[in-house]
DNA sequence: CAGATGTCAGACCAACTGATATGC
DNA sequence: CGCATATCAGTTCGTCTGACATCT
């Protein structure tokens, strides 16, 4: 018996682990820029822009920690702040076409290091594993056309 | 359009978004121990016992931090530590009863947590998660019976 | 003025680096 | 002696707390 998973593993830890393991692989030096920006910019590429507040509630972080992110991403070029006009305590983020070609660039060696995070998956797997964490994440981030 | 995914989201992106939902509700407050510990009580009981090496490649974390990890472990005696007497180097861990209750209360919260992270999804459809999750990992951790 | 938004400095925690001890 | 295992001190990194500035 080598490879059985064993019965009991409950799916919060096997999603732990897994993520472990692309945490673990995708560091800068591989892609680029940190997970943690490259997710910030394909939700804003996805939306178009946004608010810090929003950006915030959908990565997940406190207001706090998405400043010092945006701060990185922004001295970097990779986004943009503006003030926004109809209210002027908000700030509207949004990519710059700098941002776009270091997350494409992202995205494509992402792409590779899917292939070793998921290498024992057929492809037709794969496509469920993406629609299955898609749907469960409905619930949880807000819908990228808001 | 309320809540399709973006075709573009890839696969490493959504599994990094939903283990931060996961890592972001099972707090200690919740289940009584932290997600790593967790895991690696889990570990220790589907292996019986492990050297603390093993137990730093499969939670890929380096073996400095797993003695940190073990230490608070062993501090609340949910785990025991004893020389390897076929070789004196090796600490033998595993997991003491007071472990195993630790661990089944948190199985316990973690299950509800479940219904929390994966409320989209079917039944089936979280079966189906599981075994992809399980089947990709195969490939990184290790078996647990090895 | 209260509430919302964003910013920053300092505290805090988790992870990595390097040095050390012990046994093979 | 070189290598493996485990440990710890110190540094570094990311995250959170609280205070503050600006605007509605």
């Amino acid at each position: 018996m080598t490879t059985q998973a064993p019965a009991v593993a409950g799916t919060m830890n096997l999603l732990t682990r897994l993520s472990r393991v692309v945490a673990r692989l995708a560091v800068p030096d591989l892609i680029g820029i940190k997970i943690k920006e490259f997710v910030a910019l394909v939700y804003l590429r996805e939306s178009g822009q946004a608010t810090q507040q929003r950006l915030a509630e959908t990565l997940l972080m406190d207001a706090n920690n998405t400043v010092l992110l945006l701060n990185g991403l922004e001295d970097e070029e990779l986004i943009a702040r503006t003030r926004d006009p109809k209210d002027r305590r908000r700030h509207i983020v949004e990519i710059t076409p700098k941002g776009y070609k270091a997350l494409e660039r992202a995205e494509r060696e992402l792409e590779t290091l899917e292939d070793e995070v998921l290498g024992k998956l057929e492809r037709s797997e794969r496509d469920q594993l993406r629609d299955l964490l898609a749907k469960a994440l409905e619930d949880h981030s807000l819908a990228i056309s808001a």
